[in-house]
DNA sequence: TTGCTCCTCACGTCACGTGAGGTGGC
DNA sequence: TTGCTCCTCACGTCACGTGAGGTGGC
């Protein structure tokens, strides 16, 4: 009737069933983001309550939806959606990094059940055992979890071989990590990174020095492509099995041996060894 | 003391505490999986209700701990676990290809997200319009979700033409598919597979018989290889843009239309339309 | 007036986490 | 006797789904 009126006024709001189905939100969502403050109706009927929703809402509603469908929770898509284009194509991109990262961790489960259930009594591992002796160790250890022990392990054997030789005392070659309990994407636990040295070495803030008594370990050798899953837990359910079958108990920390020059070492050549001291 | 005792006896059963280190559980998860009959301790005692677990209870412990980190919900875990190892390998291999479908859904919505985002103004579309005349078409169709669609389509346009072929009526050398809604991996819509022909068709249980009314549509022409998200979102949103600005209405379900011989058109070649009658 | 849509609770779902308040074994 | 662990509720979390019971606009 009145000609006067823009094109984007009250003749545009629409109840929430026809937002709904529009939007592909169901109104039970829509109710509770307009409760969280999400998506708010652009009127509510002070007398009904009734929500009326303008078109030029659907696309914020569409967006919703689609992240939602990414499973991303409602208050990073509310963070998300107060970024302007570009910064919000890098908040989704951040998410999107995590969930591959997720994806990929379960997939190599998946691959570890698989062996598991098929029994097929996975590849033989030698386990062996060895006396170790007595060594004065410097270490770095911090809590963390699986993504984060990537980066960890080389930079802190770095640090601990410079801070050696920075105070004139003997690293010998070879370095350890000792798992105060099992890491994974979701569990954290102590990792302890060990330099074996002779000579004496002041601790400080960061580096701590101890004495590891001598002791007995079963351990098998592995090369250097078996440090991921499947293989390596496989490894640990190996020299477990072995340690129970023996009725050896573990004292110490269990513990990655990394005996050989890790960065020139190819792939398929043995580089490590995971062992349990009893 | 007793040494005719066997090993795996009493002596093996450890209190709540310690299997639920032992097996990544948390007790508060033991406690509902006992309650849920999917992990019972060996023992309860029934003065002081506390729960003993046996040593060789931690392998079903541990399969659940990693099923969980899959994120497989319980009552499938405990499906899974009744199942023989080659089976219980079967299942968990059905369950992933679940998860990974449903991931590479995700992944092509980012890359759709992340244009949007971006603003690339997205491949431009030519919207054009056509006069598209009154047809008679023989249809099949049913509600489904998105993984379906792609067999649905080639199926039930050959069962059309050879049906068409049997009665002696001439079909066109054209398909179109309506959608009545938008079809996603997880909101289903009525999908309707349509072939026109000339001539006389009785209606069979699965074959209905219809008549298309005259009509104009707006229509995107596009290559093969743009079939798939993110290219086809952006064209439906072009079209519908389109339509808005123009003052448009939808009066038919919108559409694509295959007016190639679909299989040996190259992918880089146009091979379809998407189209929304006015 | 009759339907239909909308409204607000309230409770259910899933797999737990987090206390509160109380008991039991060394 | 003192801690410590264990127990059972009960409520919270997350993002809704599913009615129950009631109101409002055509």
């Amino acid at each position: 009737m009145n000609e006067t009126r823009s094109p984007d006024s009250q003749n545009d709001l629409m109840l929430i069933r026809e937002f709904s189905t529009r939007s592909r939100l169901s109104s039970k969502a829509l109710r509770l983001y307009d409760a969280l403050g999400l998506l708010e109706p652009a009127f509510v009927d002070p007398q009904s309550n009734y929500r009326y929703y303008a078109a030029d809402q659907l696309e914020r509603a569409q967006l919703i939806s689609v992240l939602r469908q990414l499973e991303m929770p409602l208050q990073r898509i509310a963070e998300l959606l107060e970024l302007e284009g570009a910064m919000a194509a890098r908040a989704l991109e951040t998410y999107w990094r995590e969930v591959e990262i997720s994806h990929r961790d379960k997939r190599s489960l998946v691959q570890y059940l698989e062996q598991v259930f098929e029994e097929k009594e996975i590849p033989v591992f030698d386990i062996q055992t060895r006396q170790v002796p007595a060594e004065k160790i410097a270490t770095i250890s911090r809590r963390m979890f699986l993504p984060e022990v990537g980066q960890f392990i080389p930079a802190s054997i770095a640090r601990l071989r410079q801070y050696i030789a920075a105070q004139g005392v003997e690293a010998k070659p070879i370095d350890w990590v000792i798992y105060d309990g099992q890491v994974t994407a979701d569990s954290d636990a102590l990792v302890e990174i060990c330099v074996p040295f002779t000579g004496t070495l002041e601790p400080t803030a960061e580096i701590a020095v101890k004495f590891e008594p001598a002791h007995n370990e079963a351990f098998i050798r592995l090369e250097k492509r078996q440090c991921f899953t499947p293989d390596i837990m496989h490894a640990y359910d190996a020299v477990a099995k072995w340690m129970k079958q023996n009725g050896h108990q573990l004292i110490l920390g269990c513990r990655e041996v990394y005996w050989a020059d890790w960065v020139n070492t190819p792939d398929d050549q043995l580089a490590f060894d995971i062992a349990y001291p009893f």
